[in-house]
DNA sequence: AGCACGCCGACT
DNA sequence: GTCGGCGTGCTC
């Protein structure tokens, strides 16, 4: 019997980052088992955390007292050894905590919330008791200690034995039940009870039929009622009559229960979807795991062949996992899954709340569910017996992970697979250079799409030289080229749909006196400006001011609004074809939860001819009244500092052409742009991808970067810039002598956009093609900048970062 | 993170 | 003399 757990504690720091013994009380020596969330002491004080049992056993190399477990928050455990060793490794691999990894695998309200308690002691004086609890029988702490001196009185009264401070461990998760029915009569008994019923007492006849047809199980109130329309009324007197209980069922929250979801049939396949499907179905019962690149245009059936693969799989047993980038995660698509496999689905995304959430967790983890579609997180879901992996459009950038941990879903499904000794599908139109190349390898294998499901072409794209219109025409957002269309779609009652590249795209103000730009008191960069709430906002800190009527620098009135965002681009519109009706689709309009999805739904149901929007309109929407789609600004991403430049541009306007046409009718899509013959706009054109691909692996190679190089970007942030800089320069001579010669060390340089929330940002790139040490390193020297972590340094790894500013 | 311990300056 | 300021080290 095991006595002693290793713990991993809810402290999320560089010294804590390791597992602690704490002795099982005897009592719970077969309760408690690796993976089971549990509260304990925790230092000197009075403190208790949260923490995550890794193993039980009877030893420990710790040569202390041990604490004993507090309490076992689980019945079974959260994590299973899979789970427990994939925290692990994803740890280590992205440089950070344990503890932090196990709890961005597990939903959010299994995270602990933690509140400071002061309770009265025998000692506790009148005048204290009257002071401070008035009355009660517990106060909070923080609501007391608001100030230095508060603090102080509070810290006195505890040594002083007048309070006593306690740790309340909150575990959020919580089950939603409703009233349930439960026959506490035999078949004997109730045939007793109805016949001693009073004559007329037709509703306490129909419970008791009622609960005769039950036979003994359990069924919740409300289902009750709707099968034997008995009111609760009747049914609370059932309840005294000892009749039935009424036990509390647990249910879960979900979120599509009112959706209307058609049962749908798998759809005849073309001979390339036969192919890919029967490679994948092949793989799924191999004990090797092979990793699938499907590239497909848009409109190739690449969906077909997941549904397809996925239906094998289930019946053989296994489950699956389907992971779609956020963006496409539309009422439309969890139809149409949920249409083929029906209860077998669990969805996760970040438009469920935290309680359903959880809920679709369970299901996941009691095998009611054998097939997950969600998006980044859902890569953790606790599925068994995986069978296939799919990740649909795997060069989304949404991937990837912004903060700690830093992981990019593929990574972890490509473990996973290892795991499970299962296939792992990655699809796209347009593949990340790195997949495509692993591909041209051997790495991964390649399944091609080439053709569209119904033949038809892919539309015309016409590139229009922006330099040119501005030349010709005063400045506008439009060519003539593009109204022209617009106003034709318009006369034949077809819809458009117009895509604004954001980025850098945005209304500043501007003086035209002195030239001044306002801009972020904390933040590096010019302040937006939001005509929805008449502010000024930074997008990178959420500060907010009002807009200037003078300029604040001269005093000038002739401060006025440039730049083009989403609200500017409509307007003008608007001024352009009075007629057309137009949606807009951006961070303002779709805030609101569903309102994306409503915005969506208008404009699909025609209640509007031109959808607005920044990519967001890029991905995942198939309208077949769609017959045109223009790009207004293809060139913004072009300019930025980062590798991978070309390759979103690419991505974005291939994508968003595959938008045009999808039905009957054939689209054209205008692209207008400043780089007229820039090779991604060019390829793009020709929805040439393996021309892009060889073009710009040319590219990559000329400037060592990924594919053929692996990357590493260490950033260092610090309220005062000469610190964040000096700090970088020591650690970049730190480096140096502990990485090969073929090694190359970019910067430290500060950050395209330097501070953010008042601090200053410097990066270091490492670029390597071997650096078998390179892990190793990289933790001493987070271990090493600990102390200054305290002094307000930060330190953060990325490897394989997305952005490079 | 959060707490105790310890070492210094300005007060009841 | 002591209260309380913050720097330092530790948490099974």
């Amino acid at each position: 019997m095991a006595q002693i757990a290793q713990v991993l504690v809810d402290v999320p720091t560089m010294q804590t980052n390791r597992p602690y013994s704490y002795q099982i009380p005897t009592a719970w020596q077969s309760q408690v088992q690796p993976g089971m969330r549990v509260v304990v002491p925790f230092g000197r004080g009075k403190r208790r955390v949260q923490g995550l049992v890794l193993t039980c056993d009877d030893v420990t190399t710790f040569d202390g007292d041990l604490k004993a477990i507090d309490a076992v928050v689980d019945l079974a455990p959260v994590l299973n050894q899979e789970g427990l060793q994939l925290s692990a490794w994803l740890a280590q691999t992205t440089f950070a905590f344990q503890i932090t990894c196990a709890q961005t695998m597990l939903p959010a309200v299994m995270r602990a919330k933690y509140e400071k308690i002061l309770r009265p002691t025998a000692q506790t004086s009148t005048a204290v008791q009257t002071e401070i609890f008035q009355g009660q029988l517990e106060v909070n702490y923080d609501q007391l200690a608001t100030t230095p001196q508060a603090v102080s009185r509070l810290l006195r009264l505890q040594a002083a034995g007048e309070v006593d401070v306690y740790y309340q461990v909150k575990n959020q998760a919580r089950r939603k039940t409703v009233l349930g029915i439960q026959s506490t009569l035999s078949a004997a008994d109730l045939d007793t009870e109805l016949a001693a019923v009073r004559k007329g007492a037709a509703k306490q006849v129909a419970l008791l039929k009622g609960l005769q047809t039950l036979n003994g199980e359990v069924i919740t109130q409300k289902d009750f009622h709707q099968r034997f329309d008995v009111s609760e009324a009747v049914i609370r007197t059932g309840e005294q009559k000892g009749w039935l209980t009424r036990p509390a069922i647990e249910v879960y929250r979900d979120p599509y229960a009112t959706a209307d979801i058609q049962p749908t049939k798998p759809l005849h396949l073309n001979d390339e979807q036969q192919v890919a499907v029967d490679q994948i179905v092949a793989a799924v019962d191999q004990p090797a795991t092979t990793t699938f690149l499907l590239e497909g245009v848009t409109g190739s059936g690449k969906t077909e062949v997941y549904l397809q693969s996925i239906a094998a799989a289930l019946a053989q047993g296994k489950t699956a996992l389907m992971l779609v980038p956020e963006i496409s995660l539309t009422p439309q698509m969890v139809k149409r899954v949920k249409g083929r496999f029906g209860k077998a689905v669990a969805v996760l995304h970040s438009g469920l709340s935290s309680g359903e959430k959880y809920d679709e967790w369970r299901r996941i983890q009691r095998h009611e569910a054998q097939v997950v579609v969600g998006a980044r997180s859902a890569v953790f879901a606790p599925l068994e017996n995986i069978g296939l992996i799919i990740m649909d459009e795997e060069h989304e950038s949404s991937y990837k992970q912004d903060d700690a941990p830093r992981y990019h879903a593929r990574q972890v499904a490509l473990w996973r697979s290892q795991y499970h000794h299962c296939p792992v599908v990655l699809g796209s139109a347009t593949p990340s250079l790195e997949s495509r190349a692993r591909a041209e390898k051997g790495v991964y294998q390649r399944l091609v799409l080439a053709d569209r499901v119904n033949q038809r072409p892919l539309p015309k794209v016409s590139i229009i030289d922006m330099k040119n219109e501005l030349q010709k025409h005063a400045e506008s957002n439009f060519s003539q080229a593009l109204l022209v269309a617009l106003q034709d779609r318009l006369d034949r009652h077809e819809q458009s749909v117009l895509m604004l590249n954001r980025r850098g795209y945005s209304s500043f103000v501007l003086c035209r006196d002195c030239g001044f730009v306002l801009k972020c008191p904390n933040c590096d960069i010019s302040l937006t400006l939001h005509m929805d709430t008449h502010t000024m906002k930074c997008h990178y800190c959420g500060h907010e001011e009002a807009i200037p009527r003078i300029c604040p620098n001269c005093h000038s009135h002739k401060i006025r609004y440039y730049g083009t965002g989403t609200e500017k681009v409509e307007e003008e519109l608007r001024d352009l074809l009075p007629d057309a009706r137009i949606i807009r689709m951006d961070n303002d309009t779709t805030r609101k939860k569903g309102a994306h999805a409503k915005l969506l739904t208008q404009f699909g149901s025609g209640e509007a001819d031109i959808l607005i929007g920044t990519q967001m309109i890029a991905k995942g929407l198939d309208f077949p009244n769609v017959t045109l789609v223009g790009v207004l600004n293809a060139d913004t991403a072009l300019g930025l500092p980062d590798f991978r430049a070309s390759e979103r541009t690419f991505q974005l306007l291939t994508q968003v052409s595959g938008r045009a046409g999808r039905a009957e009718k054939t689209g054209h899509v205008y692209i207008q742009t400043f780089n007229p013959d820039h090779y991604a706009i060019r390829f793009a054109q020709h929805h040439d991808y393996e021309g892009f691909f060889k073009y710009e692996m040319r590219m990559r190679h000329q400037g060592g970067y990924p594919p053929y190089y692996f990357t590493v970007q260490i950033t260092a942030s610090d309220l005062d810039e000469a610190i964040a800089a000096k700090r970088m320069y020591q650690l970049l001579q730190w480096l140096k002598p502990r990485l090969s010669s073929q090694t190359v060390i970019l910067g430290p340089t500060p950050k395209p956009i330097a501070r953010v929330n008042r601090r200053y940002y410097y990066q270091i790139v490492i670029k390597y093609k071997q650096e078998p040490q390179l892990t190793a390193t990289l933790s001493t020297l987070l271990q090493e900048t600990q102390a200054q972590q305290r002094q307000g340094l930060q330190i953060a790894i990325d490897v394989e970062p997305l952005h490079f500013m």
